[in-house]
DNA sequence: CGACTGATTCGACAAGCGTCGATGTACTGG
DNA sequence: CCAGTACATCGACGCTTGTCGAATCAGTCG
């Protein structure tokens, strides 16, 4: 699989408690975030990913989530998308090819929208 | 402005722990959320959503925040998506109109994304 | 090797989207 | 009533994106 995807993060950057309700994005911020919404922002490829999700074992191969409605080629690119975002990562495992998500990335989108940030107290 | 907006939720519905983990996405729920995230997905929306959010009080005029890079219609243009996702309210003051967050559909999008549902424990 | 299945890549096309300048609407103040 | 400011809408343009069928790559099993 490809091994240019968007690193979105360092390898343990820690989460950090995000700006919405302190400060404001910068270009370059909002670039890379808007970047992630974007690939949640088809209903194909965010119902891929909430199978996916769900999945059992927290992954799953193409041919158990390939059921949305789509050509097999359109689910190839919809994944494709979705790891370019950093948001999924791929292994092929013999014939199959197993998808799980990112949890790091899917992280800090939520934090990015918790618009009460401290979460205790 | 606008009284025919996205009404994604019941005016109190109450925030489900969401699925992503627990149970794959309705195709109709996915065509919803992925609305939203479509709103957050361009980086000139989403500074300007940064903005309003960080702003004092909570609610920004559209002259404190269009400096954005882009044109003043455009801005107009952005901050009707946002409004039409549910993601904003707007509200004329005199001469001036007033955009706030709609903090219930962020706080969805947020939970949809928190992986470990269960905050405490 | 050769046939078969799973998955990605390619090329093409229509629809959608971001952007702009020009124009229109809402409100204020002289 | 008229000039000026704040914001929204309109119409047009080019680029991006979702989709498909066809072709290709990867791996398995006779």
């Amino acid at each position: 699989m490809s091994n240019l995807e968007l690193s979105v993060l360092e390898p343990d950057a820690t989460p950090f408690c995000p700006p919405l309700t302190s400060a404001e994005l910068s270009e370059q911020d909002a670039v890379t975030m808007a970047a992630m919404f974007k690939a949640l922002s088809d209903p194909v490829r965010l119902r891929l990913f909430s199978k996916i999700a769900a999945h059992e074992d927290g992954e799953a191969c193409v041919c158990d989530i390939q059921d949305v409605g789509v050509s097999q080629p359109t689910v190839s690119h919809h994944l494709k998308k979705l790891r370019e975002a950093g948001l999924l990562t791929g292994e092929r495992r013999g014939t199959w090819v197993y998808y799980r998500v990112e949890p790091r990335v899917v992280a800090e989108m939520a934090a990015l929208l918790d618009l009460n940030c401290r979460a205790g107290t």
